[in-house]
RNA sequence: GGGCGGUUAGCUCAGUGGUUAGAGCGCCUGUUUUACACACAGGAGGUCACUGGUUCAAGUCCAGUACUGCCCA
């Protein structure tokens, strides 16, 4: 056999595995008609740069469920892809032009097109590459890009379906505006942030010169815009004012006092401008009254030629001047600071503008309704269950969605506009003549629709969607859905909504959502605090296993993970664990005859434990995974092959191996145990686990049976039979026996390579604790050893000074002539007889409880009476043993 | 303003009503034991935020309080 390296060496074994993975085409499904499939769509990272630690915890978690499912036999499916991501790529592109100082309408719609397109893909190819480093199972033949001609046809479908349906419209509404990527944003788009700001009361004086009204308002800038100041018409103040005229100064403009119930009596003075174009609120009141629009503002948020005097000026730089201006004619009454919170664009936090434009909505009501009833009735169900009320309080609320967005890059809206006669042509492919007039003279709309719109299509656009594909009869609707709970909203209920609209289906069943990931200390990663984890960093430092372990064994469901570089060196360190105990179990192998595993048979007590350890923990593991566990399921593998596999069998297995004399070889045992702990932890460390299992099957005899890799080998299944109680009782009580008698050495400073006597007395355990002498005396490195019944104490014990543990089911008596501080032996062994006393009381008064026996489930009440039991024989010890001290 | 979390060891976190609440890191003591010092052995460290309730039994369920974070308006 080969020499195996001291340390794994992660990047050359991981790029050997994947290619052989993908050479072998594992990670492509096939249909199989008897069998149902399990299908993950990938949430398409945008093809804006690199892949941070949330894809990579996407991906971790994913391929988790991927691997596992596939090993259990399931056709399994994960499709990948990339997101075109309208504005940031824009962005990106409008700041490679900002460098030779250029605007994207220097250039042009075409040739930026061919930029963004050239960024896109080279993007698209490092995330595809970036995926496969970190181990990903999905299958690269259907892999999709949401600009792709399937996904186009799929967005233009929807949108003259929707259209056709009356649930796409366009109109004026106020929208949110960004002034620097004009274009209009969706509501979830502008993110509210608190602002300190002012409050200005503001005199408007009424048109007859009885005086003025004040007004209470936070934007004076916009006034050019005020079509109407309004009052509550229950507010007593204001009631001879209504229906007069105020005067809108500098601009000397006449508008009407009105009454309204939605103007808030206790706000600022009760007196309101009203601006229809420039805020939502107004809107509404002015559509009651049918007020004026008047729009002030050009799309980059100065002026427009409505400001007057302050026609060009910016929008906070005419808010100081027109404050200034007003202060000199004695209008501006008082300022008062002012908390309120103000939209920001979600991409680039520039404030936001509330403009009225025409814009295309989505009626999402109807949509919406659906979309809560297939929660509701649990077809879809979402992990964790807390998200499913936030869920359903958004799509109660929900609003409409405008999808139209100023930009270039994207997919243009499928609307033709006719010269002739001015009717609309809505159309999947590109029409030659007005559906309407027949005219030529057409000319398709110039925005893009929102990226969501296409990304809500997903689930079903890359299946074939809308043509009635096999893999869309097969794969759809998929198993989970896996995603951050921050894209809930954005993406997994528009996903829903649009999934039953298009198919009737509902898209996924289950909804698995995780955390976001922050530093060690919970703050979120930034390049501004320099506490960025770069996952392709992280896998150089500590290999791709290590990175996975860390993110799926911090995870748990719907909770932010704080991860630094501590929790990446203990996955990295445990990964080096498993590495180490494989290249001895290697060398041991190599250095005897190959194991024989009919030897599996002879059945030595730790090798019962051993074996009724992993089936116990497997057992656990798959029920970990079924609840989506995958954190609990990382721990406990790893608690297994690390505290009792390592820990323990291998370092007895090595006294048997050194032992020439020893008949059973527990080499089967290690070589067995190895290779199911390695299916075990396929799906979570893909990639030392088939070097490793890879290296295990040559070394075993039924080698030609089993399968070329561990990506498609059997996911273990506990074997009940196999679970065994009384080895695992006697192993606890060797364990425990070792573990005292180590802690005595080290509280007595004996040296670590110094022999002690020791000796053990016990009663129903004698044969099997017997049978462990050998590795009793080695590692707890005692001799000689005396190991018997206690009826036959009495005789060794007499007028020797010793130490005495008194164990579950065993005294460790250790006679050290001289060493031993007797009087702190007792003061120990009385502490731990007070100890036992106060918790005998305490368990007799429980079982002395009626209510308790009867309200309590039987198990229970037996464990009691047992660990009663036990603590009496216990303290009877102890009590004997203090005695003996004494006399 | 409404909603949802969190508060458990020095730090970061697990803990799905049932013994004496766990892990990693850090800390202390010891170890060149021929798989691993990215290791081994041992140890210290907790009124599970607070108050009340439900229950035979509460870190776990309920209500309230305080602090803290996030989402929505």
């Amino acid at each position: 056999m080969s020499e195996i390296p001291k340390a794994y060496e992660p990047g050359k074994i991981e790029r050997k595995w994947y290619n052989f993975w993908l050479k072998q085409g594992y990670f492509t499904p096939e249909i199989d008609p008897k069998k149902k499939p399990f299908v993950i769509i990938m949430p398409p990272p945008n093809v804006t740069g690199e892949l941070h630690l949330g894809h990579a915890l996407t991906t971790t978690l994913e391929d988790i469920m991927v691997r596992w499912q596939r090993m259990k036999g399931q056709p399994t499916l994960w499709l990948p892809g990339t997101d075109h991501a309208g504005i940031a790529t824009q962005v990106v592109v409008e700041q490679q032009l900002a460098g030779q100082s250029l605007t994207r309408r220097d250039v042009g719609r075409e040739r930026f097109l061919q930029m963004a397109w050239k960024w896109a893909n080279d993007s698209r190819r490092n995330i595809n590459l970036q995926h496969q480093m970190l181990g990903a199972s999905c299958d690269w033949e259907r892999e999709r890009f949401t600009l792709d001609e399937g996904p186009s046809r799929a967005v233009r479908t929807a949108f003259v379906n929707l259209y056709n349906k009356g649930l796409i419209y366009r109109g004026e509404r106020i929208i949110n505006w960004c002034p620097r990527c004009q274009t209009a944003l969706s509501d979830l788009e502008a993110e509210h942030k608190e602002i300190s700001g002012h409050l200005y009361y503001i005199r408007y004086p009424l048109v007859d010169g009885s005086g003025f009204i004040t007004v209470a308002t936070t934007r004076p800038e916009t006034f050019f815009g005020d079509t109407a100041v309004a009052v509550n018409p229950e507010d007593g103040r204001y009631k001879d004012l209504v229906g007069k005229k105020v005067m809108l100064p500098i601009i000397d403009k006449e508008i009407p006092i009105i009454a309204d119930d939605a103007v808030d009596i206790s706000f600022g003075t009760g007196a309101l401008k009203i601006t229809p174009a420039h805020d939502p609120t107004d809107f509404e009141i002015g559509q009651r009254h049918n007020l004026p629009l008047v729009d002030i503002m050009n799309p980059d948020a100065t002026l427009n030629e409505n400001a007057g005097p302050y026609h060009g000026l910016e929008r906070f730089a005419c808010r100081d001047k027109v404050l200034a201006d007003l202060r000199d004619r004695g209008l501006l009454e008082k300022v008062e600071p002012y908390l309120h919170s103000v939209g920001h664009c979600i991409r680039c936090q520039t404030m936001v503008e509330p403009r009225i434009s025409l814009q295309w909505f989505i009626r999402t009501k109807p949509l919406a309704e659906k979309a809560i009833k297939v929660v509701k009735d649990g077809s879809i169900t979402i992990i964790p269950e807390r998200f499913t009320k936030i869920y359903f309080e958004w799509l109660e609320n929900i609003r409409d969605w405008c999808i139209s967005r100023q930009l270039w890059w994207g997919h243009r809206i499928p609307v033709w506009y006719c010269h002739d006669c001015n009717e609309l042509t809505i159309s999947v492919d590109v029409p030659s003549h007005c559906s309407h007039c027949g005219s030529s003279q057409i000319v398709q709309d110039n925005d893009v629709l929102d990226t969501w719109f296409s990304s809500a299509l997903w689930t079903h656009s890359t299946l074939g969607w809308p043509d009635d594909t096999e893999d869309l009869r097969y794969f759809y609707p998929g198993a989970v859905m896996e995603t951050g709970y921050d894209i809930l909203f954005f993406w997994v209920a528009r996903m829903i909504m649009m999934g039953l609209e298009n198919t009737g289906k509902i898209p996924f069943h289950t909804v698995y959502l995780h955390g976001l990931i922050r530093d060690e200390h919970g703050e979120k990663m930034s390049k501004l605090r320099g506490n960025v984890i770069n996952p392709a960093e992280a896998v150089n430092e500590c290999g791709v296993d290590a990175l996975r372990f860390a993110l799926a064994s911090n995870s748990t469901p719907g909770n932010d993970m704080n991860l630094g570089k501590g929790k990446l060196e203990a996955s990295r360190n445990f990964v080096n664990k498993l590495w180490n105990a494989a290249r001895f179990i290697f060398q041991s192998v190599d250095a005897q005859v190959v194991a024989d595993s009919s030897q599996l048979t002879a059945l030595r007590i730790e090798d019962r434990w051993i074996v009724s350890r992993l089936n116990n923990v497997i057992d656990e593991v798959n029920s970990l995974m079924e609840g989506f566990e995958f954190g609990e399921a990382c721990w406990k593998i790893h608690d297994f092959i690390w505290g009792e596999f390592c820990d323990w069998y291998v370092e007895i297995a090595k006294m048997r191996l050194h032992d020439a004399q020893q008949t059973a070889s527990p080499l089967p045992f290690l070589v067995n145990v190895l290779e199911c702990s390695l299916r075990l932890l396929h799906p979570f460390m893909p990639f030392i686990t088939e070097e490793l299992w890879q290296n295990v099957k040559e070394r075993l005899p039924e080698k030609k049976q089993m399968s070329d890799s561990i990506m498609i080998a059997p996911y273990p299944v506990a074997d009940r039979d196999a679970m065994d109680t009384e080895a695992e009782q006697a192993m606890d009580s060797v364990i425990e026996i070792i573990r005292s008698i180590r802690n005595v050495r080290a509280q007595y400073k004996v040296e670590a390579a110094k022999q002690i006597e020791a000796l053990v007395y016990t009663d129903k355990l004698l044969p099997q604790i017997s049978a462990q002498a050998e590795v009793i005396a080695m590692l707890a490195r005692v001799s000689p050893l005396t190991i018997a019944h206690r009826k036959e104490r009495e005789i060794t014990i007499q007028g020797r000074k010793a130490v005495v543990l008194v164990l579950k089911e065993s005294e460790v008596i250790l006679p050290w002539a001289g060493l031993v501080d007797l009087s702190a032996e007792e003061q120990r062994l009385t502490k731990e007889s007070e100890v036992t006393q106060a918790r005998i009381a305490q368990l007799n008064a429980r079982l002395r409880d009626n209510v308790f026996l009867a309200k309590a489930p039987q198990h229970v009440v037996e464990k009691e009476r047992q660990r009663l039991t036990e603590l009496e024989d216990k303290l009877e010890r102890v009590k004997a043993e203090i005695s003996q001290l004494r006399s």
